[in-house]
Parts: structure tokens; C-alpha cells; sequence
DNA sequence: ACAAAAGTGTTCTCGTTACACCCATGT
DNA sequence: ACATGGGTGTAACGAGAACACTTTTGT
């Protein structure tokens, strides 16, 4: 087979905006650089692609690697390409970001790679253009959160509605009012409420929810409106 | 200066998904393919990148290339990468979708290229993955339609609101009604009323609007509404 | 008893929808 | 005169927002 005559090639990379929620507040898993240039500075978990893998597969091996974890939201963000993003050579990124459980999250691979949780409001200097591509991944976040029911992705299976709303309050950096929010919530028919309530936050106890797998998938289309005035929220 | 040792090199290419409008259908500008293989099958416009230009510079210089046009509305859809996407070599590829005013399409520059204008009913096969690219416009045109003026960028300096009505129409494939369309679409402020008529479509004639294009930069960010039901409208 | 969070009920408002009707004009 | 789209008026409806109030239970 012959090959495209005279044109150049470049590095291609893929770089992963890792969001995780503890609870309380929405966190970002970012690595020390193992590499030089800028070795030891905070970056995105990245790595190169490899000559048989799709940018997808590569983020999910980097996803594992870093985490331990597969089967996670994954969703491109999009390609990263300014001729001077990377000083070493010119490197073409792919950039998704990845929504876990945070809980999942196996905590002793992260000696290896120097990771670190870091709060959305607390993010350090990041190496390259990887700071456009978490402020990308921020607004790509609360565009389809606005619409889709995926912030679930970022909940442990048992969880409950207090937690749901702190954890949107926590993306669009605002409060809502909680008895509307778990009317509206509870309206979807896409959870299941179980027995046992959550002492830990309250007194009284919140019931503890599961998610309806099967209605998640089927209705993941259908656009929710978890988010009152959005028009006034996304930016 | 050092580079990254061990990893491969890959061409790296953008597509051009362009959308046009002609007052009555919505259409895709396709050329057919130069280069072997599948030389003479329809295909998206596209390019490789060169060396010292950005993706989103690659897109525009392909874009002037076959339209003529500069300034246009220009759009990441994000990058396609399948290792098997193109049989002769691997070639990654970043999409871009542009709106174009079909009327200021230089329609010389179409024999050069073979170019031609598609119903968007009625694409042809088309090489490659750019099926699924064109799916991939298509779906996020409606997205952001839904919630950004976008469309206006298809449209002449000058048009009526039916226009814009079979505009939107033809993006989600339905119809409006068109008393509600028209003060929902007035109510954004975002028009300006013109004295002369179009009377080409009615025998009572169409005002003219302009748009004001201050305030639809500065409200570009806000969401609007246009779209009745649109939980049911996207996919 | 009290504090503190969870959660239910109720009202008001405003945007959306549906549809009757009038308008302007070419044939 | 009448057919054909363009456009205004209006009433009914329903989702969202605001908020008073009750529930539960640890201290």
C-alpha cells in the first residue's frame, strides 16, 4: 500500500480531564510530569497514541493505568493542535474527560504516577495548554449535564438526593433551592428509593437512592432540566 | 531541542463538514476526491495539516480554498482517529463544521474541485468515515441551534422570518408554528426590521430583518428558545 | 427541648401552545 | 373576488420558582 507522499507527521497524544466528587466537592485527578521539559510541574494523565489503538482506546488505557478503572464516562472534548502547545515537538492532543467514582478510585496507583486530587477551585499551574482544556472540559461538562442525566456517572451506586444536589450545585457553582430540586428530580422516575437512610449529613437522614440502569440508558437522550435558568448559568 | 524518542508520527488532516442554506434547503458542500484511492467518490473538503498552522488555521485555509471565503463560522467536532479510517495511511483526522452564506459562494471555484451542493436528504456514499462525520454535524448543529443563534450565519445579510423558519425547520426536521415563531424569535430583540418586502414567496411579502449584529454578539452566550419541545427534537 | 437538615404542599407567575382571525396583495 | 401566505390577538395550560410548614432524630 502506498502512503501519502510529502506531508509531515506529527505526535499525537491524548490527554485526560479526570473529574471526581467526594461528596462534598468535584475534584480533578492530575499527575506530577514524569518528563522533562517542566518535570515535576502539574499536568492532565496523558500519554502517546500507539499504532493500533483509536485516541479512544488510548484515553481509556491511560485512564486505567492512572486509576485502575475501566468501563468509565468517557466523552472527547476535542483536538488540542496550536503549533507551539508543546515545546519539546509539535504534538497533536486529543483531550476527553472522564467522570469516576471517586470512591472506585484505587488510591495506592497513584504513588506510582504522583497523583493528586485537586479541588475545581484549587488547580494549580498545569504544563502546556492543559488549562484551556480543563476550562473546556468545565463548560463541556455543564453543557451536557444541563441536558443529560450524567453527572450520575460521578455518584457511588448508593447515594443520596442532598448529595445529587451538591454535587450540581458544585458544577454550576450555585444553589438551588432543595425542595424544588428533589421534586424535580424524583419527577424523572429514574431513581429507586431504598430503605436505609444516610446519617452521616443530617439528624433526620436522607434516603439513600440507587439509579434505574435500565431508564438511565433508555431516557439518556431525553433532555432533563435538572438546572433551573440555565441560560444564566452556562457561561 | 530534544524530542520525544520511541513514539510514532502520524499525518494528521481536517475535514470541512459546510453547510449551506438556499431559502429553502438545507445543503452540504462536497467535493470529489483527487487523490487515489476512491478517486472520484464524493467526499468532505479536507487537507493535511502543515507544519506551522493550527488545526483550526488548516480548516480556514481549506475553506478559502474551495469556497473563496474567509471569516466564516467555524466549529471543532472533534477528532476521528480509527486506526483502519483511511486504507492507505493512518491519518487522524479533526472535523470542523463551518456555516456559510451559500450565496456568497464563488461557484467558479467549484469546477476546480468538482464541488458540489448536496440536499442534506440526500448525501451520497461518501469515502472514508465521513458519514459519520456529516452524522456528527448534523447532530451537534442542532445542539447548539437549540441554544445559540447560530443559524443566522447561514442566512443573508437580508431575510425574511419565514425564512428563518424553513431554516430551523429543515435543521430538526419538523415544522413550527409560525405565529409562534415569529414573536418568539422577535422577542430576542435580536432582529431588525427592514422597510423593503421580499414578495418572491407570498403575494403579500415578507418584511426583511437584518440582524443586529451587536447584540447577537453580545447574546450570543445567552440561550434562547427557539425550539419548541426540543427534549424530543434531538435524537 | 432544641437545632438542623430532609422533605411535602401550595400559590403565583410567566413562558409555551393552540388556534381564531385579520392583513396585504397578485392573479 | 378570492386565494395565499404573513402576521397579530388571545385564552388555556403547565412547568418553574418562591416559600410556609411539617418531619425526623441526635444532642
Amino acid at each position: 500500500m502506498s502512503r501519502y507522499s510529502g506531508q509531515i507527521h506529527l505526535l499525537v497524544a491524548v490527554d485526560c480531564i479526570i473529574f471526581g466528587f467526594d461528596g462534598t466537592d468535584i475534584k480533578l485527578l492530575l499527575v506530577q510530569r514524569g518528563l522533562k521539559p517542566e518535570k515535576g510541574k502539574w499536568s492532565l494523565m496523558g500519554g502517546f497514541l500507539q499504532p493500533r489503538e483509536s485516541p479512544e482506546q488510548a484515553a481509556s488505557r491511560v485512564l486505567k493505568k492512572l486509576t485502575g478503572l475501566e468501563g468509565v464516562y468517557l466523552e472527547q472534548l476535542g483536538a488540542f493542535g496550536d503549533p507551539a502547545r508543546d515545546p519539546v515537538e509539535r504534538t497533536i492532543s486529543i483531550a476527553y474527560f472522564a467522570l469516576i467514582d471517586i470512591h472506585q478510585y484505587e488510591k495506592q496507583l497513584s504513588y506510582e504516577y504522583h497523583a493528586e486530587w485537586f479541588h475545581l477551585k484549587k488547580i494549580p499551574d498545569l504544563i502546556f495548554d492543559h488549562r484551556k482544556m480543563v476550562d473546556g472540559a468545565k463548560r463541556q461538562l455543564r453543557y451536557k449535564a444541563a441536558l443529560h442525566p450524567i453527572l450520575f456517572e460521578l455518584l457511588p451506586p448508593r447515594f443520596t438526593i442532598p448529595q445529587l444536589q451538591t454535587l450540581y450545585e458544585g458544577i454550576y457553582d450555585t444553589s438551588f433551592d432543595n425542595r424544588n430540586f428533589s421534586r424535580k428530580v424524583l419527577s424523572t422516575e429514574l431513581l429507586i428509593k431504598q430503605k436505609e437512610k444516610d446519617k452521616a449529613s443530617s439528624k433526620k437522614g436522607a434516603f439513600y437512592y440507587k439509579l434505574d440502569k435500565r431508564k438511565y440508558k433508555a431516557n439518556f437522550q431525553a433532555f432533563l432540566n435538572f438546572i433551573p435558568n440555565p441560560d444564566k448559568l452556562l457561561l
